[in-house]
DNA sequence: AAAATACGTCAATAATGCTGACATATTTTT
DNA sequence: AAAAATATGTCAGCATTATTGACGTATTTT
């Protein structure tokens, strides 16, 4: 064991697969999905110099309009510092505005303008349209299956955050001030 | 139009949603699903010091021992330089082994060591049981569905890549030596 | 009045990607 | 045999997105 080089261990000929009782064909499938489905609006993004980032922030904020930045930060799972950039620039280049909370004024909630809303229906698009694809292509009727899979595949305790969300069919909002009365 | 502050659009308070003719839950779902599949591997990885680039090499030489660095690039879709950090991690912690290429030398081929094997299946075994769990939440028998669906999402172009990894149901591997013999 | 909260910001660091340039060994072409 | 192309490695610098820690300010709660 003196020497490093002589200590490698012996490399391995065999591929690992589907014996070793894992299910790699839909590890791999969903790595190459995810990366493909990211890839459109990554290149509408680099015109304005914006990243993946950008486009989360700008996603919420679009799908639930007055968002806290605390409720923001509880969605993505990033700290404040991570968002503060990327939130900065979006409103410095007014696709975001922030408006004091009203019932609380320390908070800010969080609104597309109109410039906003238009990029992030823009870069849903090409999403969308890989999706309605795909759906095409494996056969029509299997939404509600993909969509109990995908969900199934969240962590129990963040679906909450799901259904949160605007016209999710597995659940229908009972008011807008999803609230405690 | 001399003030900037004045120039802000106005805040869009209703949340986009399906009415934009966007498949905004699959959308959502694909980001938590993601998410919450990366965030297992990912605990482990942090005892090793070693992040998803690392996961993502060990996964394809685990999958396609003797895989060149060529061929590794054009799987992942990165560049040389962004490889050679993570490479040389994981071939100097003795999890891969590089051997020359038999019928050209100037190749290196990709080998797992058995501790590299054993570091691949450990991370991909929460992931293989998440999958499972979610194909058994989302009712049986879905599998050839999530898999067509997954495929799908992938650019066409590219869904070569994913024929040549050995054990897809959806072809059958017609020899070891990939070769134009 | 004091404490807690929501947010913003400064500074430093890490992981992962990028481009460009250049070296070395090896194979192919001329 | 010489020249060109190829596969890989490496150096240097840079960008993005994330991290942690610390601190300031406005506001609300205790």
């Amino acid at each position: 064991m003196a020497d490093r080089k002589t200590a490698r261990g012996a490399p391995i000929k065999t591929p690992v697969g589907e014996q070793d009782g894992i299910d790699f064909s839909i590890i791999e499938l969903f790595f190459f999905a995810y990366r493909d489905f990211t890839s459109d609006p990554d290149e509408i993004l680099a015109d304005y110099g914006f990243g993946r980032a950008h486009h989360r922030v700008l996603h919420f904020v679009n799908r639930r309009p007055g968002l806290t930045v605390a409720e923001l930060l509880d969605v993505l799972k990033i700290t404040k510092q991570s968002l503060a950039r990327v939130l900065k620039q979006l409103i410095d280049t007014d696709h975001i505005v922030q408006l004091p909370g009203p019932r609380d004024r320390r908070q800010r909630e969080l609104y597309p303008t109109e410039k906003g809303r238009a990029l992030a229906l823009a870069l849903a698009r090409p999403q969308s349209r890989r999706i309605h694809t795909a759906l095409g292509d494996s056969g029509l009727g299997n939404r509600a299956s993909i969509e109990l899979f995908l969900k199934a595949m969240v962590n129990p305790e963040l679906r909450a955050q799901i259904d949160i969300l605007p016209a999710n069919p597995t659940q229908k909002r009972s008011g807008d001030d999803h609230g405690e009365h």
